[in-house]
DNA sequence: TTTTATCTACCTATCGATAGGTAGATAAAA
DNA sequence: TTTTATCTACCTATCGATAGGTAGATAAAA
Protein backbone atom coordinates (compact mmCIF):
# COMPACT_ATOMS: atom_id res chain seq x y z
CA UNK A 1 0.00 0.00 0.00
CA UNK A 2 1.50 3.36 -0.92
CA UNK A 3 2.53 5.90 1.18
CA UNK A 4 -0.02 8.49 0.31
CA UNK A 5 -2.58 5.53 0.81
CA UNK A 6 -1.95 4.58 4.33
CA UNK A 7 -1.27 8.26 5.40
CA UNK A 8 -4.84 8.57 4.82
CA UNK A 9 -6.54 5.86 6.67
CA UNK A 10 -4.11 6.93 9.67
CA UNK A 11 -5.33 10.39 9.66
CA UNK A 12 -8.91 9.73 8.91
CA UNK A 13 -8.63 7.17 11.94
CA UNK A 14 -7.59 9.83 14.39
CA UNK A 15 -10.59 12.09 12.69
CA UNK A 16 -13.38 9.79 13.17
CA UNK A 17 -12.33 8.97 16.74
CA UNK A 18 -12.35 12.20 17.83
CA UNK A 19 -15.54 13.28 15.77
CA UNK A 20 -17.63 10.40 14.41
CA UNK A 21 -18.40 9.69 10.77
CA UNK A 22 -19.41 13.22 9.90
CA UNK A 23 -16.28 14.64 11.98
CA UNK A 24 -13.90 14.03 8.89
CA UNK A 25 -13.96 15.29 5.51
CA UNK A 26 -12.03 14.40 2.29
CA UNK A 27 -10.67 18.14 2.30
CA UNK A 28 -9.43 18.03 6.39
CA UNK A 29 -7.69 14.68 4.79
CA UNK A 30 -5.84 16.02 1.65
CA UNK A 31 -5.23 19.50 3.59
CA UNK A 32 -3.33 17.76 6.54
CA UNK A 33 -0.98 15.34 4.09
CA UNK A 34 -0.47 18.37 1.73
CA UNK A 35 -2.38 17.26 -1.63
CA UNK A 36 -5.67 18.26 -3.09
CA UNK A 37 -9.28 16.48 -1.97
CA UNK A 38 -9.53 15.02 -5.36
CA UNK A 39 -6.67 12.89 -4.97
CA UNK A 40 -8.21 11.59 -2.23
CA UNK A 41 -11.20 10.78 -4.04
CA UNK A 42 -8.40 8.72 -6.35
CA UNK A 43 -6.91 6.26 -3.65
CA UNK A 44 -10.87 6.17 -1.95
CA UNK A 45 -13.67 6.42 -4.65
CA UNK A 46 -16.48 7.34 -1.77
CA UNK A 47 -16.67 8.37 1.74
CA UNK A 48 -18.08 4.71 2.34
CA UNK A 49 -15.08 3.32 1.16
CA UNK A 50 -12.49 5.22 3.03
CA UNK A 51 -14.49 4.50 6.22
CA UNK A 52 -14.76 0.80 5.51
CA UNK A 53 -10.99 0.91 5.18
CA UNK A 54 -10.44 2.89 8.42
CA UNK A 55 -12.69 0.30 10.15
CA UNK A 56 -11.09 -2.83 8.82
CA UNK A 57 -7.37 -1.81 10.09
CA UNK A 58 -8.30 -0.41 13.55
CA UNK A 59 -10.04 -4.21 13.90
CA UNK A 60 -7.05 -5.65 12.44
CA UNK A 61 -4.48 -3.61 14.09
CA UNK A 62 -6.71 -4.51 17.54
CA UNK A 63 -6.52 -8.00 17.51
CA UNK A 64 -2.94 -8.38 16.35
CA UNK A 65 -2.14 -6.35 19.58
CA UNK A 66 -4.32 -8.66 21.73
CA UNK A 67 -2.96 -11.89 20.09
CA UNK A 68 -4.59 -15.23 20.88
CA UNK A 69 -6.46 -16.03 23.97
CA UNK A 70 -4.73 -18.28 26.43
CA UNK A 71 -0.97 -18.36 25.44
CA UNK A 72 0.86 -20.72 27.62
CA UNK A 73 1.04 -20.49 31.43
CA UNK A 74 -1.77 -17.88 31.29
CA UNK A 75 -4.97 -17.97 33.38
CA UNK A 76 -8.28 -16.06 33.53
CA UNK A 77 -7.29 -13.11 35.82
CA UNK A 78 -3.86 -12.08 33.55
CA UNK A 79 -5.83 -12.62 30.44
CA UNK A 80 -8.21 -10.19 31.05
CA UNK A 81 -5.57 -8.12 32.21
CA UNK A 82 -4.19 -8.50 29.18
CA UNK A 83 -6.84 -7.43 27.69
CA UNK A 84 -7.71 -4.36 29.52
CA UNK A 85 -4.10 -2.91 28.61
CA UNK A 86 -4.72 -3.33 24.79
CA UNK A 87 -7.49 -0.59 25.62
CA UNK A 88 -5.05 1.31 27.86
CA UNK A 89 -2.64 1.52 24.96
CA UNK A 90 -4.87 2.16 22.43
CA UNK A 91 -5.84 5.01 24.40
CA UNK A 92 -2.27 6.53 25.78
CA UNK A 93 -1.24 6.34 21.96
CA UNK A 94 -4.37 8.48 20.70
CA UNK A 95 -6.17 10.47 23.95
CA UNK A 96 -9.28 9.31 22.18
CA UNK A 97 -12.07 6.79 21.68
CA UNK A 98 -12.14 3.18 20.36
CA UNK A 99 -13.07 3.67 16.74
CA UNK A 100 -15.57 1.15 16.98
CA UNK A 101 -17.14 2.39 20.22
CA UNK A 102 -17.31 5.65 18.59
CA UNK A 103 -19.06 4.40 15.35
CA UNK A 104 -21.82 1.88 17.24
CA UNK A 105 -23.60 4.66 18.27
CA UNK A 106 -23.71 6.76 14.86
CA UNK A 107 -26.37 3.86 13.78
CA UNK A 108 -28.19 6.62 11.56
CA UNK A 109 -25.19 7.79 9.92
CA UNK A 110 -23.28 4.70 8.99
CA UNK A 111 -23.29 2.51 5.51
CA UNK A 112 -24.21 -0.59 6.02
CA UNK A 113 -21.09 -2.24 5.14
CA UNK A 114 -19.67 -0.24 7.97
CA UNK A 115 -22.27 -1.54 10.52
CA UNK A 116 -21.10 -5.07 9.55
CA UNK A 117 -17.20 -4.60 10.79
CA UNK A 118 -18.92 -2.86 13.74
CA UNK A 119 -20.57 -6.19 14.19
CA UNK A 120 -18.18 -8.65 13.71
CA UNK A 121 -15.52 -6.64 15.76
CA UNK A 122 -17.56 -6.97 18.51
CA UNK A 123 -18.40 -10.62 18.02
CA UNK A 124 -14.68 -11.35 17.81
CA UNK A 125 -13.99 -9.84 21.25
CA UNK A 126 -17.44 -11.99 22.55
CA UNK A 127 -15.40 -15.05 21.30
CA UNK A 128 -12.00 -13.81 22.66
CA UNK A 129 -13.29 -13.62 26.23
CA UNK A 130 -15.32 -15.80 26.43
CA UNK A 131 -12.20 -18.06 25.74
CA UNK A 132 -9.95 -16.28 28.10
CA UNK A 133 -12.42 -16.42 30.66
CA UNK A 134 -13.49 -19.98 30.29
CA UNK A 135 -9.15 -20.55 30.12
CA UNK A 136 -8.66 -24.09 32.72
CA UNK A 137 -12.29 -24.22 33.72
CA UNK A 138 -13.94 -26.95 30.86
CA UNK A 139 -16.46 -27.23 33.04
CA UNK A 140 -17.63 -23.31 33.08
CA UNK A 141 -21.18 -22.39 32.44
CA UNK A 142 -21.43 -21.49 28.94
CA UNK A 143 -24.30 -18.73 29.87
CA UNK A 144 -22.67 -17.38 32.37
CA UNK A 145 -19.38 -16.92 30.75
CA UNK A 146 -21.22 -15.02 28.04
CA UNK A 147 -22.48 -12.55 30.35
CA UNK A 148 -19.59 -11.74 31.87
CA UNK A 149 -17.42 -11.66 28.63
CA UNK A 150 -20.62 -9.18 27.36
CA UNK A 151 -19.74 -6.83 30.70
CA UNK A 152 -15.90 -6.99 30.49
CA UNK A 153 -16.57 -5.73 26.74
CA UNK A 154 -18.82 -3.00 27.90
CA UNK A 155 -17.53 -1.87 30.64
CA UNK A 156 -14.05 -1.49 28.95
CA UNK A 157 -15.79 0.53 25.55
CA UNK A 158 -17.74 2.76 28.58
CA UNK A 159 -14.31 3.48 30.42
CA UNK A 160 -12.69 4.20 27.39
CA UNK A 161 -15.57 6.65 26.58
CA UNK A 162 -14.80 8.28 29.43
CA UNK A 163 -11.27 8.42 29.69
CA UNK A 164 -11.45 10.45 26.62
CA UNK A 165 -14.10 12.81 27.54
CA UNK A 166 -12.08 13.44 30.94
CA UNK A 167 -8.81 13.02 28.66
CA UNK A 168 -7.49 11.28 31.66
CA UNK A 169 -6.55 7.30 31.76
CA UNK A 170 -8.07 6.95 35.67
CA UNK A 171 -11.29 4.88 34.70
CA UNK A 172 -10.04 3.04 32.06
CA UNK A 173 -7.23 1.59 35.00
CA UNK A 174 -9.82 1.45 37.21
CA UNK A 175 -12.33 -0.83 35.47
CA UNK A 176 -9.52 -2.40 33.82
CA UNK A 177 -8.12 -3.67 36.81
CA UNK A 178 -11.22 -4.05 38.69
CA UNK A 179 -12.85 -6.62 36.06
CA UNK A 180 -9.79 -8.48 36.22
CA UNK A 181 -10.77 -9.19 39.67
CA UNK A 182 -14.24 -9.88 39.86
CA UNK A 183 -14.66 -12.33 36.68
CA UNK A 184 -13.70 -15.69 36.92
CA UNK A 185 -15.25 -19.00 35.59
CA UNK A 186 -16.42 -20.77 38.60
CA UNK B 1 -42.22 26.84 27.43
CA UNK B 2 -44.09 26.67 23.93
CA UNK B 3 -44.87 23.98 22.70
CA UNK B 4 -42.27 24.75 19.43
CA UNK B 5 -39.66 25.11 21.84
CA UNK B 6 -40.62 22.01 23.37
CA UNK B 7 -40.70 20.20 19.95
CA UNK B 8 -37.30 21.17 18.66
CA UNK B 9 -35.53 20.15 21.68
CA UNK B 10 -37.24 16.36 21.86
CA UNK B 11 -36.53 16.26 17.82
CA UNK B 12 -33.29 17.49 18.39
CA UNK B 13 -32.57 14.95 21.00
CA UNK B 14 -33.47 12.46 18.88
CA UNK B 15 -31.24 13.25 16.20
CA UNK B 16 -28.56 13.63 18.39
CA UNK B 17 -28.89 10.42 20.00
CA UNK B 18 -29.07 8.38 16.80
CA UNK B 19 -26.28 10.53 15.20
CA UNK B 20 -24.38 12.79 17.28
CA UNK B 21 -23.41 16.30 17.36
CA UNK B 22 -23.18 16.52 13.67
CA UNK B 23 -26.00 14.17 12.80
CA UNK B 24 -28.50 17.12 13.71
CA UNK B 25 -29.69 20.23 11.60
CA UNK B 26 -31.70 23.36 12.32
CA UNK B 27 -33.12 22.16 8.77
CA UNK B 28 -34.36 18.68 9.48
CA UNK B 29 -35.42 20.25 12.94
CA UNK B 30 -37.72 22.80 11.69
CA UNK B 31 -38.54 20.34 8.70
CA UNK B 32 -40.09 17.66 11.12
CA UNK B 33 -41.97 20.35 12.93
CA UNK B 34 -43.10 22.11 9.47
CA UNK B 35 -41.68 25.25 10.33
CA UNK B 36 -38.36 27.37 8.73
CA UNK B 37 -35.16 26.78 10.07
CA UNK B 38 -34.84 30.39 10.87
CA UNK B 39 -37.72 30.21 13.19
CA UNK B 40 -35.44 27.57 15.18
CA UNK B 41 -32.91 30.00 15.28
CA UNK B 42 -35.52 32.05 16.89
CA UNK B 43 -36.05 29.73 19.91
CA UNK B 44 -32.12 28.81 20.14
CA UNK B 45 -29.62 31.70 18.83
CA UNK B 46 -26.80 28.63 17.69
CA UNK B 47 -26.33 25.18 17.81
CA UNK B 48 -24.54 25.71 21.11
CA UNK B 49 -27.65 26.71 23.02
CA UNK B 50 -29.87 24.27 21.71
CA UNK B 51 -27.02 21.30 21.80
CA UNK B 52 -26.69 22.80 25.76
CA UNK B 53 -30.88 22.91 26.05
CA UNK B 54 -30.85 19.28 24.73
CA UNK B 55 -28.21 17.99 27.28
CA UNK B 56 -29.80 19.72 30.48
CA UNK B 57 -33.09 18.52 29.74
CA UNK B 58 -31.92 14.85 29.09
CA UNK B 59 -29.49 15.02 32.35
CA UNK B 60 -33.24 15.93 34.13
CA UNK B 61 -35.22 13.45 32.93
CA UNK B 62 -32.48 11.30 33.68
CA UNK B 63 -32.19 11.63 37.33
CA UNK B 64 -35.83 12.28 38.07
CA UNK B 65 -36.51 8.68 36.43
CA UNK B 66 -33.54 7.48 38.68
CA UNK B 67 -34.73 9.12 41.50
CA UNK B 68 -33.06 9.26 45.09
CA UNK B 69 -30.12 6.30 45.50
CA UNK B 70 -31.57 3.82 48.52
CA UNK B 71 -35.16 4.28 49.56
CA UNK B 72 -37.28 2.74 52.20
CA UNK B 73 -36.03 -1.23 52.47
CA UNK B 74 -33.70 -1.14 49.19
CA UNK B 75 -30.54 -3.10 49.28
CA UNK B 76 -27.65 -2.57 46.96
CA UNK B 77 -28.86 -5.45 44.47
CA UNK B 78 -32.07 -3.80 44.48
CA UNK B 79 -30.64 -0.42 43.90
CA UNK B 80 -28.36 -1.67 40.73
CA UNK B 81 -31.40 -3.88 39.44
CA UNK B 82 -33.41 -0.50 39.70
CA UNK B 83 -30.46 1.89 38.04
CA UNK B 84 -29.80 -0.61 35.00
CA UNK B 85 -33.91 -0.60 34.28
CA UNK B 86 -33.61 3.18 34.08
CA UNK B 87 -31.37 2.65 31.29
CA UNK B 88 -33.28 -0.23 29.76
CA UNK B 89 -36.32 1.78 30.11
CA UNK B 90 -34.59 4.65 28.02
CA UNK B 91 -33.37 2.28 25.52
CA UNK B 92 -36.83 0.92 24.86
CA UNK B 93 -38.63 4.65 24.53
CA UNK B 94 -35.57 5.73 21.87
CA UNK B 95 -33.71 2.83 20.68
CA UNK B 96 -30.97 4.37 20.46
CA UNK B 97 -27.82 4.86 22.90
CA UNK B 98 -27.54 7.63 25.71
CA UNK B 99 -27.21 10.95 24.77
CA UNK B 100 -24.74 11.64 27.26
CA UNK B 101 -22.70 8.43 26.54
CA UNK B 102 -23.09 8.85 22.78
CA UNK B 103 -21.90 12.78 22.96
CA UNK B 104 -18.53 11.74 25.77
CA UNK B 105 -16.56 10.68 22.30
CA UNK B 106 -16.91 13.05 20.60
CA UNK B 107 -14.58 15.94 22.38
CA UNK B 108 -13.55 17.61 19.01
CA UNK B 109 -16.79 18.76 18.36
CA UNK B 110 -18.55 19.84 21.56
CA UNK B 111 -18.85 23.19 22.68
CA UNK B 112 -17.54 23.54 26.30
CA UNK B 113 -20.39 24.51 27.81
CA UNK B 114 -21.61 21.14 26.55
CA UNK B 115 -18.69 18.97 27.85
CA UNK B 116 -19.41 20.51 31.52
CA UNK B 117 -22.84 19.12 31.43
CA UNK B 118 -21.64 15.06 30.43
CA UNK B 119 -18.84 15.90 33.16
CA UNK B 120 -21.30 16.81 35.76
CA UNK B 121 -23.78 14.23 34.25
CA UNK B 122 -20.84 11.45 34.84
CA UNK B 123 -20.39 13.03 38.15
CA UNK B 124 -23.55 12.71 40.00
CA UNK B 125 -24.15 9.23 38.51
CA UNK B 126 -21.08 8.04 40.40
CA UNK B 127 -22.11 9.61 43.50
CA UNK B 128 -25.47 7.88 43.29
CA UNK B 129 -24.19 4.52 42.42
CA UNK B 130 -21.67 5.16 45.16
CA UNK B 131 -24.76 5.64 47.81
CA UNK B 132 -26.31 2.80 46.75
CA UNK B 133 -23.71 0.36 46.61
CA UNK B 134 -22.50 1.19 49.99
CA UNK B 135 -26.14 1.53 51.55
CA UNK B 136 -26.10 -0.46 54.68
CA UNK B 137 -22.65 -0.88 54.96
CA UNK B 138 -21.20 2.37 56.83
CA UNK B 139 -17.73 0.33 57.06
CA UNK B 140 -17.21 -0.31 52.99
CA UNK B 141 -13.79 0.18 51.65
CA UNK B 142 -14.61 3.62 50.00
CA UNK B 143 -11.98 3.63 47.51
CA UNK B 144 -13.36 -0.38 46.42
CA UNK B 145 -16.74 1.56 46.14
CA UNK B 146 -15.59 4.13 43.73
CA UNK B 147 -14.36 1.65 41.25
CA UNK B 148 -17.65 -0.33 41.47
CA UNK B 149 -19.35 2.70 40.73
CA UNK B 150 -17.41 3.78 37.66
CA UNK B 151 -17.76 -0.06 36.55
CA UNK B 152 -21.36 0.13 36.73
CA UNK B 153 -21.37 3.18 34.91
CA UNK B 154 -19.13 2.30 32.17
CA UNK B 155 -20.75 -1.27 31.87
CA UNK B 156 -23.91 0.24 31.44
CA UNK B 157 -23.22 2.72 28.86
CA UNK B 158 -20.98 0.29 27.08
CA UNK B 159 -24.02 -2.05 26.88
CA UNK B 160 -26.22 0.46 25.66
CA UNK B 161 -23.89 1.73 23.00
CA UNK B 162 -24.27 -2.28 21.42
CA UNK B 163 -27.84 -2.18 22.09
CA UNK B 164 -28.40 0.80 19.77
CA UNK B 165 -25.80 -0.88 17.42
CA UNK B 166 -27.64 -4.32 17.18
CA UNK B 167 -31.06 -2.95 17.90
CA UNK B 168 -31.84 -5.29 20.43
CA UNK B 169 -31.95 -4.67 24.68
CA UNK B 170 -29.80 -8.07 24.74
CA UNK B 171 -26.64 -6.71 25.87
CA UNK B 172 -28.54 -4.32 28.42
CA UNK B 173 -30.38 -6.94 29.92
CA UNK B 174 -27.53 -9.01 30.59
CA UNK B 175 -25.06 -6.38 31.56
CA UNK B 176 -27.87 -5.39 33.81
CA UNK B 177 -28.44 -8.05 35.87
CA UNK B 178 -24.87 -9.26 36.06
CA UNK B 179 -23.82 -6.30 37.45
CA UNK B 180 -26.50 -6.48 39.85
CA UNK B 181 -25.57 -9.45 40.95
CA UNK B 182 -21.56 -9.50 41.51
CA UNK B 183 -21.79 -5.95 42.72
CA UNK B 184 -21.50 -5.99 46.62
CA UNK B 185 -20.52 -3.52 49.49
CA UNK B 186 -18.50 -6.11 51.17
C1' DT C 1 -47.55 49.91 22.04
C1' DT C 2 -44.52 46.31 22.84
C1' DT C 3 -43.48 41.50 22.65
C1' DT C 4 -43.67 37.04 20.61
C1' DA C 5 -43.34 33.90 16.95
C1' DT C 6 -43.11 33.29 12.73
C1' DC C 7 -41.89 34.29 7.76
C1' DT C 8 -39.04 35.36 3.22
C1' DA C 9 -34.85 35.84 1.31
C1' DC C 10 -30.70 35.88 1.66
C1' DC C 11 -25.34 34.99 3.08
C1' DT C 12 -20.73 32.47 3.48
C1' DA C 13 -18.47 28.25 4.17
C1' DT C 14 -18.12 23.66 3.44
C1' DC C 15 -19.55 19.11 2.06
C1' DG C 16 -18.88 14.76 -1.09
C1' DA C 17 -18.27 14.01 -5.68
C1' DT C 18 -17.02 14.30 -10.69
C1' DA C 19 -15.05 15.75 -15.25
C1' DG C 20 -11.14 16.43 -17.68
C1' DG C 21 -6.29 16.80 -17.82
C1' DT C 22 -1.14 15.87 -17.06
C1' DA C 23 3.68 14.37 -15.70
C1' DG C 24 6.28 10.62 -15.38
C1' DA C 25 7.04 5.56 -14.90
C1' DT C 26 6.69 1.08 -17.16
C1' DA C 27 6.62 -2.34 -20.49
C1' DA C 28 5.41 -4.41 -24.69
C1' DA C 29 5.50 -3.88 -29.84
C1' DA C 30 7.57 -2.16 -34.07
C1' DT D 1 16.16 1.87 -30.25
C1' DT D 2 12.04 4.10 -30.84
C1' DT D 3 7.13 4.14 -30.58
C1' DT D 4 2.81 3.03 -28.59
C1' DA D 5 -0.16 2.03 -24.93
C1' DT D 6 -1.17 1.83 -20.31
C1' DC D 7 -0.82 2.95 -15.52
C1' DT D 8 -0.17 5.67 -11.15
C1' DA D 9 -0.79 9.63 -8.70
C1' DC D 10 -1.76 13.62 -8.71
C1' DC D 11 -3.86 18.37 -10.48
C1' DT D 12 -7.62 22.39 -11.48
C1' DA D 13 -12.21 23.63 -11.89
C1' DT D 14 -16.63 22.88 -10.95
C1' DC D 15 -21.02 20.60 -9.54
C1' DG D 16 -25.36 20.39 -6.60
C1' DA D 17 -26.43 20.17 -1.91
C1' DT D 18 -26.36 21.46 2.73
C1' DA D 19 -24.45 23.58 6.81
C1' DG D 20 -25.16 27.45 10.45
C1' DG D 21 -26.52 31.94 10.60
C1' DT D 22 -28.70 36.78 9.79
C1' DA D 23 -31.52 41.00 8.36
C1' DG D 24 -35.75 42.69 7.99
C1' DA D 25 -40.86 42.16 7.29
C1' DT D 26 -45.32 40.75 9.21
C1' DA D 27 -49.03 39.91 12.10
C1' DA D 28 -51.16 38.26 16.13
C1' DA D 29 -51.16 38.46 21.24
C1' DA D 30 -50.31 40.75 25.60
Amino acid sequence: MSDTKTQIIQIAEQLVRSGGYNGFSFREIAAEIGIRSASVHYHFPSKEDLALAVANRYKQNFFEALGDPAPDGGNTKSQLAHYGQVFQDSFKASRSACLCGMLSNEIALLPAVVKQVLVSFIDENLKWLQQAITYGASDADSAKVKQQAQLVYAALEGAMSVSALMQSDEWLQSVSNLVAEIVTPD
